[in-house]
DNA sequence: TTGATTTAAGGGCGTTAAGCCAATAAGTGG
DNA sequence: CCACTTATTGGCTTAACGCCCTTAAATCAA
């Protein structure tokens, strides 16, 4: 194999737009579930441009480490929350001359979801890595276009909400209809029927009971879980757990 | 503004992986409609790897005459069938080590539909740009990864085409619900009730009657138009016309 | 001219899914 | 045991979908 810089001067003699090519990195919106809100991962920058900004977690392709691009946005979410989210899934690639102050720059922007109980939170990453209330961002000044991409991805977010079921990624291993119901009337910011939200779930037959019941207030709910071997979602993502 | 190479020195200080970036290139997969079967445009590589095999029309930004990726597809395409799409879509983004032989390598694809009548056919062009039915696709051997890309993203179309009249854009300017009925039919590979898609046709509400008929055989059919004005498609595309 | 043929367009109806409201079930806390 | 809370299900109304058949409006062949 020719080393990339050597391909990169082979091509530079047919093509010479192929030599001077723009940076490339991949942005993660982690989004997981507050107390009554959704909250996103956002990381401190330490370095220009937008230092001191909160920005989202990403960051370039390690040619050694990674086997894809989807390898470098789980690695990034790793390093930031120390677990692999329960559900990635690329949303969009934005490129352009204007998003970077400095130059040319494009971003494969991921979605993932992610149990807020499955994060480790590091006491030594804290200040530089936070969860914050998606209500709050409104407020917020964020690095390059990171307002507008996490505005994307909640609205993708809602689509998959009215369609499919995978918000459940942001619950645990189980969890009762009730609380799933919740979830997607959270994203949807509004409230859905309960007898059509029950068949569309058992319609969807992604789901099974565990057994289990919970207890507490009310008559006790049956746990459900992921039917496992289901091809669960017909999306294109990346199933990790 | 600092120049790119500048800039990549500077990120070389933190994080030393921002230097040694990977190849990023846009490809296209500009479908059109030919005698009962979709077509797909392929160019024959002049340069190594898969030197003289068909592949993808795509290439490499250009920093000085691209504003975003959308735009070097734009132009791409252009450049090889004389004019701008009907409708342009991101389709998705792969990147990895194994898809170019040479090294590691990104590609952004983007999904194009275009009326073939609206193509010039440069004679110059001819030996090098040429359609292919898809069915013809399973007996070529196509450069890189490319034969997969072209197959998601019919599989892209056919879920359009369930939900959405997006395949208008395959046709010109105005049409017959039969003929647009038709190209759906091609698409799903299987028939349509009249009744429903017409209704389907109805209820979306972006299209409208010309005034002008059919003429030749059978009952004269009413011409449709895309209704003008109306955010005709809910999804992510670029709309050139 | 007339009828056969062809294609377009719409009417009618049974089946299925969605939406809505209320009843019932099964716990907890006094 | 009763009041309260939450879960789950029953049943009805309404809208959408699928299917078939009729009608409309042209061409074509005698």
């Amino acid at each position: 194999m020719i080393s990339a810089m050597n391909e990169r001067e082979f091509l530079k003699q047919y093509d010479k737009s192929a030599f001077e090519q723009p940076m490339f990195s991949v942005d993660n919106v982690v989004l997981t579930l507050g107390k009554g809100e959704l909250e996103v991962l956002l990381v401190k920058r330490g370095e220009h441009p937008f230092k001191d900004c909160w920005g989202l977690p990403g960051g370039f392709v390690d040619l050694e480490k990674d086997q894809s691009i989807e390898s470098t946005a789980l690695r990034k979410i790793k390093e930031k929350t120390g677990v692999e989210p329960d559900y990635i899934e690329q949303l969009e690639t934005i490129g352009n001359a204007t998003r970077d102050p400095r130059d040319w720059s494009i971003t494969t922007v991921f979605t993932a979801l992610i149990a807020k109980q499955r994060c480790t939170p590091t006491d030594e990453n804290v200040v530089l890595a936070n969860w914050f209330a998606v209500s709050e961002l409104s407020a917020m000044t964020l690095a390059f276009d990171h307002t507008k991409i996490i505005q994307r991805a909640l609205k993708r977010l809602r689509d998959r909400a009215t369609y499919s079921l995978v918000p459940c990624a942001l619950l645990g291993e189980k969890f009762t209809l009730s609380e799933l119901q919740k979830v997607h009337e959270l994203i949807l910011g509004k409230k859905l029927e309960a007898k059509v939200f029950r068949r569309r779930v058992e319609n969807s037959g992604q789901f099974e009971e565990t057994g289990e019941m919970t207890s507490g207030r009310g008559r006790p709910a049956a746990y459900y879980r992921l039917r496992s071997g289901t091809d669960a979602f017909n999306f294109e993502f990346i199933r990790t757990v």
